[in-house]
Formats: structure tokens, C-alpha cells, sequence
DNA sequence: AAATCGCATCGACATATCGCGATGTGCCGG
DNA sequence: CCGGCACATCGCGATATGTCGATGCGATTT
């Protein structure tokens, strides 16, 4: 077998996209922002609750200064690197940090860089 | 003043530049290799002890199975991330890992991340 | 139903990275 | 002093990434 839970999907392919997703700055920052979104982000954008929903993509647009097209291509290459999850509500497409999967991220570096 | 040691190097940039070494797996993999250079790689190249010196370029090359002057450019670039320590001996360039800076990213990923 | 909002996707262009072969360079043995 | 070895650097074509504006599309508001 290959492992538990996915198809084709190799540990290092996705030690990999993580890597990539995160050799950027300005993802970084963002993935930063989001660990603690009431701190770094106003309320009253997307649905009521930050902390639980997370933070929608026009808030992060406004805060790092980019195209919306370039902050939702970059949210969407965090989400291929199961960085952050991605949520649709209505109209807004909220997302937060994927605690588990970074943590796992970090161990798994910890153990075989 | 911005840091202890170099000039104008900020942290964010030493810890990008990192990730984008890593963010490719023979490069990865090479920096697994050099864990223990004496499983890895025979002996009778270059100088004598591997531990101590490291392991040379030509033993990449062969192991890896790429041009000598991508495995050259690779370590080149693991070193500029403060990855691996080269040291040229003779006729030979010996690379061996930086533990303390592999460490500390390690370290500075878990607390920012 | 129409206008609007929030976001994703689509070209497009500039720059960076991948990996190679060819060429340059320092060091060594004869 | 010369040829060869180990490595670095250069130039190259192919692919990927950064970043944008424009367009598409579902959901919402009027």
C-alpha cells in the first residue's frame, strides 16, 4: 500500500507543495494573520464569527496590498498544501489555518530534514 | 541595529531563501543523505574521513544521477541557505550539513509558522 | 429581473527555477 | 610545464512562479 488516507498522493509530493506554498513572504504573513484573525482583521466582513468561520478573501486582499486574482491564487496554492481550509458561506469564501496538518508539517520536517 | 552577525540579512529573507532550497526533493534528499555520510556514501573519496570533512561533489553526482553542474549549483544553493558548510580541500569541495542553523529553522518555523 | 458583490478562473507578460552541456579555473601528479 | 581532475560558472531552452487586469459565475440585494 502507499499510506492511509489518499490515492496516489506521496508524503514528500506533499512535504513539497507545503514547502512551495510557504517559500513566499507575503503567504507566510498571511498564514500568520490568521492565527489570530479578531487581533489583525476588523469584524463585520464575511459571516459574524472570525475565530470560527475564519477570514474571507477581501479582508486579506485590503491587508496585503495585492490584485484580489493574485490573493485568491495564493490562498488556493495554501489550500492545495493543506495549510489552511477554505470555507464557502453565502458569498464569501472564508478561510483559516489547518492547525493539524502544520503541525504535522513541522514534525514531519523535524524528523527527516 | 538589525541582527547579530551580517549586515543587512533579515531573518524572514534567510528563513525564504531556506524554504526555497528545500522546496525541491533531491535537494531534500541530498541534505538527508549527508545525515550520515558513511551509510551513504564509499568511502575512498576525497579526503579521508567523511564525518569530518563531509562528502564531495563527485559522490553527489553519482548518487543523485544528475550533471555535475546541477548537483555543483544545488549545493551551492543549500549553502547560501546556510543549510551545509562547504570546505575545499585539495581538489575536492566537501559539504556537510549545518545542524545548528538546520535547528534553529526548525525552531524559528515552529514559533512562526 | 437586473444590478451588484465576492470570489475563481483565464490570458498575459516578466522574472525565476530546472537541468543540461560547454567552458573556465584552481590544484595536483608526472 | 603540462595534462588531467574536481569543481564552479556561463549560456541555454523549457517550465514554473509572481502578479496583474479582464472576464465568468454563483449568491445576494434591490
Amino acid at each position: 500500500m502507499a499510506a492511509a488516507g489518499d490515492g496516489v498522493t506521496d508524503v514528500d509530493d506533499q512535504v513539497n507543495d507545503a514547502l512551495k506554498a510557504l517559500a513566499n513572504p507575503i503567504r507566510r504573513q498571511m498564514l500568520g494573520w490568521l492565527r489570530d484573525p479578531r487581533a489583525n482583521f476588523p469584524t463585520g466582513q464575511g459571516a459574524a464569527d472570525l475565530d470560527e468561520y475564519g477570514v474571507c478573501v477581501s479582508q486579506l486582499q485590503e491587508k496585503a496590498g495585492l490584485a484580489q486574482s493574485t490573493v485568491s491564487s495564493y490562498m488556493a496554492s495554501l489550500e492545495r498544501a493543506d495549510l489552511v481550509i477554505g470555507a464557502r458561506v453565502g458569498k464569501w469564501t472564508h478561510y483559516r489555518r489547518n492547525e493539524e496538518r502544520i503541525a504535522r508539517l513541522i514534525e514531519v520536517l523535524d524528523r527527516t530534514l
